[in-house]
DNA sequence: TAAAAATACTCCATAGGTATTTTAT
DNA sequence: ATAAAATACCTATGGAGTATTTTTA
């Protein structure tokens, strides 16, 4: 089969007239250039120099190659070029894996970040839930996440950023009174997102076994996907509902008017951590973990110092 | 450096999604596919494929190597088709030598033959003079040619293919009475062609050496280049002139009214030949000589015929 | 347990070198 | 006599194989 080699040799005896002048050119010796030509030639079974006296003039086959040869090497130049350029972050897509209500704790601050610094690349975030993203990272899907604990694969490195904890939100200020007991929760009206996930979603889960010891079902009255739409249902009286408090603090002032909360009791806690699979980390995914463990970990001090 | 096996190799993994699955397609053992593929990540110095559990999942690396792996193999199998193409005489140009006067033997005929049999080439007949031409093959610019002989060069390959007379021709009839000798040249008022190459052409030399025997130098009343306008001045009455009898039939009724011609005495030959340089003949430059060799031979015999 | 990748190793083709010869200017 | 290609021969790299081990679904 035809090597870049042998194009090479040829466009650099095309160009330069003599074996001699290639083999310089290209840092051989003669025998290796002409070696290479004569290969060629005889892989496509033409003469692509007729060699006259102690000159070399390239036949029609030669010129009819000479295209097709520069074509095929600048590909391989170009490709080489490509691949640097997503190496170096220049171009390509960044993909990350975040649970569904990442966006309240990381919001659009983590890609204005990595678009600052990595102008030319796309950027993906995406995960509508964290047991589905660790799936995503078990099949090589996905490289890197940050997910909610617990991740049980012993070939997942795991980094533990944020610790948040579990609050009880009320549009009526009498139900926010009392520390909330998982018996408050059996018989509360109540408004769960993840609607889609409540089989496998960790929070839920939490939520589910804690009532499930008071003797009751957790049965919540209203179930939709977005945590947002709760807290709207929530802010009109509907029902209430169980967030992040990391959710109400990246809501600021959106959060909807009317709302309050209060803390459960005994605390329930979710921990969140940056997870990717062994081995060596692709400079993109690095860039990310990295600034992904700076925010989630800035804000946990933040919210710790909140409650001190 | 890249090699064009890595990148099919790559391809093939990518298409088949593994290894395992790409060497069998490509009839390899499974290690030689993963081993050219850890090559070209080294070479890249990039991951194009994460290693998940059994699997092999590409990375943005891969995908931004795709397109141009791709266009490499495609340029160099174009190149290949480039090349076939035009040693089986489907593109490509056909380059042959020929003396001056070749148009009024193969004429048009010549190069109907070749478009005929190969209707995708370009066809160049090139050469103002024999001695010129020969020149060219010398220098490798032109494979090979049909000239006028001598051709003193033990690395052609010379082939005698007609042989031609020499004739005075005038609009006098009564300077055609007699059969010409070379004091008859030396006084007559004389219309010669190939001004520019006078010094080298085989014919003028010939007719030089002749007339200088009779102790007068050969000085043309008028030099023109081409014989079509040597025979018109003749048949203006202006000069008499002296060409080929192929020259003549070739012309046939397109030769200018009122010409006549007589032999000369001693007669004079020019022998035409195919020649090319010794080793092998491009499949073009074989079809040509194969075309003259048998057109030139044909005329010779009818020539020949005529004179019988 | 099955399927795929990785590893270990052996073998051989070939790229590349040096030295020399041939050829043509 | 010089400059270039061709030839001869040697070495080392690396591509391809088989056999085996490791990993994981």
């Amino acid at each position: 089969m035809l090597s870049l080699h042998q194009l090479r040799c040829f466009l650099a005896t095309l160009e330069h007239g003599s074996f001699t002048a290639a083999a310089t050119a290209l840092g051989y010796a003669q025998p290796s250039i002409s070696e290479q030509v004569r290969l060629l030639e005889q892989q496509l079974d033409t003469t692509l120099f007729r060699r006259v006296g102690r000159g070399l003039v390239p036949t029609e086959a030669a010129r009819a190659l000479q295209p097709h040869a520069s074509a095929a090497l600048a590909a391989v130049a170009e490709a080489g070029r490509a691949v640097a350029s997503v190496r170096e972050l220049l171009t390509g897509t960044v993909r990350f894996g975040v649970f569904r209500t990442a966006r309240f704790y990381l919001a659009a601050d983590l890609v204005a970040d990595v678009l600052q610094r990595h102008p030319g690349v796309r950027v993906e975030l995406v995960g509508q839930n964290s047991a589905e993203v660790l799936e995503h990272l078990r099949k090589g899907r996905l490289e890197a996440a940050v997910i909610a604990l617990p991740v049980e694969d012993e070939n997942m490195v795991v980094t533990p950023v944020l610790r948040d904890e579990l609050v009880y939100v009320s549009a009526d200020p009498a139900r926010l009174h009392a520390r909330i007991t998982p018996s408050d929760l059996a018989s509360a009206q109540l408004v769960l997102p993840d609607a889609s996930w409540r089989e496998t979603d960790t929070t839920r889960r939490q939520l589910a076994q804690a009532v499930q010891r008071t003797g009751h079902p957790l049965r919540p009255r209203i179930e939709v996907e977005d945590t947002e739409t709760a807290l709207d249902i929530a802010a009109r009286g509907l029902a209430d509902t169980v967030t992040w408090r990391g959710v109400l603090h990246g809501l600021g002032d959106r959060l909807p008017a009317g709302l309050g909360w209060a803390p459960l009791r005994p605390a329930m806690y979710e921990t969140f951590a940056v997870v990717h699979r062994e081995g060596e980390l692709s400079p993109a995914s690095r860039v990310v973990v990295d600034l992904v463990t700076d925010r989630m970990r800035g804000l946990d001090r933040a919210m710790r110092a909140r409650t001190a």
